[in-house]
DNA sequence: TGTATTTTATTTGTCGACAAGAAAAATGCG
DNA sequence: CGCATTTTTCTTGTCGACAAATAAAATACA
């Protein structure tokens, strides 16, 4: 029955029910549990959710927004596409903010933003070794996303945020199961090496250090697609 | 009577209305018309365009996505403030962009793409010459988005369209009547300057023009913020 | 008169229903 | 059997109404 299949019809609170439905479905098309090109329905979220279409709706709305979704003119709303062609934009532009944030860290941060990146880095370190891939990508973005707030600009926390997003879509589409070797414990190493120079004040080193550590993320991250490609093609 | 303060109420095409709404508000937010901390009242917009709540309310979530407006929970909405405390943060990113697009366009321009430019510089010039200010700004905000389309990077784009639009704002603000001097036959002869660079993909001169044309832009801002602070104290 | 409390009023958030638009299915025709 | 046309079906866009939440007003009380 649906009804067993439909937890979330208790009673919520009044302006819950959209950033319920909102972080649910942001977080499943993060995951690809919903997949580039998979049609979102509004009656089907709502029979769900147990709500009327208004409040899913409104959700759709934001997430259209944010570029996660495309909606057709009276027609139906899907998953957006990874734009392949053009990914190296998305790596242009992930190495430009990584770089940014990380130096304007190392010029602005607090106390209490070191606290919260050594926090992310330790649940970084955990995820490491218990082979926790998801927990891991997570890990990586908190830390990341922790030190472009110490650099307090929200013009590039907002780009920031919405590439790391991205990221996590493509790294889950072509990197769990590939053979990750031992790179998570290199990200960790820059990881150190990055907190060290944030906390240093030294702008140039973290520059520095930022610029090689997405060098090296975009390196494994086109390494795993190209194995990804020839796979496709060899058959 | 209302009814004749109501053109908007003829039949209007299915999906039109948001983008009618969103548009008009959105240009009426950065032309100031709305100025920050405005209350945004749905039922009166409702009246005023003869339409339900509902489509209006979706105009104001897609404004609240990009930042134009924040809504109190169960309570008003209103334009959202300018953040002056934090305005170098501002500058800071959109001379990174000025930087960055301006040096993608070097790169990646196509034939298409100069005509484009050309043409919104010489909306601009025609500006200038009619000593149209309003003209001016959006020529110059044109200008410089087509730049950043001929760099072919959305996300940049996405980062380059708001800073441009928090700027139409922030320049209607302190710039208009402050005694411009000639600053818009600089900026266009600089505008020149980038375009021949652009288009001799020329990319170091690219980005040394475009740092220096946003330096400009800068300090000019800052000149009209501090001669209309003082002007405050001294009452 | 000043303050705490209840009542009213206004605005938002949500709902169910209906109409418009477009794809899919069914029908007609060569 | 193949293609054009009509009908059906399904989804979206919009509407008017109602309930919850909050601010403002009115009232009670010291």
């Amino acid at each position: 029955m649906s009804s067993s299949a439909n937890p979330a019809a208790t009673d919520r609170k009044r302006g819950s029910g959209v950033r319920m439905v909102y972080e649910l479905l942001r977080d499943q098309i993060l995951d690809l549990e919903l997949p580039p090109g998979a049609i979102v329905d509004e009656n089907q979220l709502a029979e769900r959710f147990g709500m009327s279409r208004t409040p899913i709706r409104e959700a759709l709305v934001r997430l259209a927004a944010e570029g996660l979704i495309d909606t057709l003119p009276n027609r139906s709303t899907m998953v957006s596409n990874i734009d392949f062609p053009n990914l190296h934009t998305f790596f242009d532009a992930l190495t430009l903010m990584y770089r940014v944030t990380t130096r304007l860290a190392a010029e602005y941060h607090q106390p209490e933003d070191l606290v919260a990146i050594r926090q992310y880095q330790k649940a970084y370190e955990l995820a490491v070794k218990d082979g926790d891939e998801i927990g891991l990508v997570a890990a990586n973005r908190e830390f990341h996303y922790a030190i472009a707030e110490a650099g307090r600009n929200r013009y590039y926390l907002a780009l920031f945020g919405r590439l790391l997003d991205e990221g996590r879509r493509i790294l889950r589409l072509y990197y769990y199961g590939s053979g990750t070797g031992d790179y998570p414990q290199i990200w960790f190493d820059e990881h150190e090496a990055i907190v060290a120079a944030v906390a240093a004040r030294d702008i140039e080193a973290a520059d520095r250090i930022a610029r090689q550590h997405a060098n090296q993320i975009v390196s494994q991250i086109q390494a795993a697609i190209t194995r990804d490609r020839r796979q496709d093609i060899d058959i």
